[in-house]
DNA sequence: GTCGATGCAAAAACTTTGCATATTC
DNA sequence: GAATATGCAAAGTTTTTGCATCGAC
């Protein structure tokens, strides 16, 4: 963790590391309670922004007010939104061709996959 | 369009229609307002959420705090956010073989790709 | 002891809602 | 004239910021 490593922030930073999938502030404020009790949202909200600004996590945009953070260094992935239980999973592996849908003279810097869909635990519990 | 047309939702409707790529509330607005001059966003929003919930426009989740919605008629496409003019076009095609990705027992309902780069006009003009 | 980080609360931004007026048929 | 839609303003949410206090070296 590239920002100075306080109390707070690591409670933080690990939350999202230890996360399997991308989490929302909520969520990073929920986990990292449990370790630092009187967290508070400001402190999660300018710890999002400062990781961002390092490069360690990125957001996932989901759905309007819904964006979740997870770490840069998972290697290349994508999501899985479960209508359900409304957890993302992160999913392995890739489509190729994604360039290849491009019109002539764009330029691709990355894409994001979002899968929709109906995780196993919830196609089983229904 | 299914809701009870009036002058304001005409326009705004059109405005979402005629666009060539997905639109925030406030281009929506910016929009309709030539149309409509006293259009107010309350009137955008309601608009919005009752071509929503009518099947005509889905979001488009594009950023933390930052949604845009599109008609729900325009067949399987996919998304390009230029990293210079923030300008959100619509892309035709699709990198098959997305099904493959997922985990043993995971549905799929649908899924959207969003590309990050440059568009052409934004590469030429740098 | 200095410097930066935190918590709280206030502010800003975005979205929804209430309500009196306006519009449409 | 009844019924619905609108604009405005107020209320909710979510995110950011200010500031006095706290904590780390």
């Amino acid at each position: 963790m590239a920002v100075h490593p306080t109390r707070q922030r690591k409670a933080i930073h690990q939350a999202i590391m230890l996360a399997p999938g991308p989490l929302s502030p909520n969520d990073i404020l929920s986990l990292a309670t449990q370790e630092v009790p009187k967290l508070g949202i400001a402190t999660v909200y300018r710890t999002i922004n400062l990781l961002l600004e390092a490069g360690d996590i990125q957001a996932v945009p989901i759905n309007a007010n819904d964006v979740r953070y997870e770490p840069c260094d998972r290697g290349h992935h994508h999501h899985f939104l479960c209508r359900v239980c409304n957890t993302v999973y992160d999913i392995k592996g890739c489509a190729g061709q994604i360039a290849k849908m491009l019109p002539a003279d764009f330029e691709m810097d990355e894409h994001e996959i979002l899968i929709h869909g109906t995780c196993a635990e919830c196609k089983t519990t229904d």
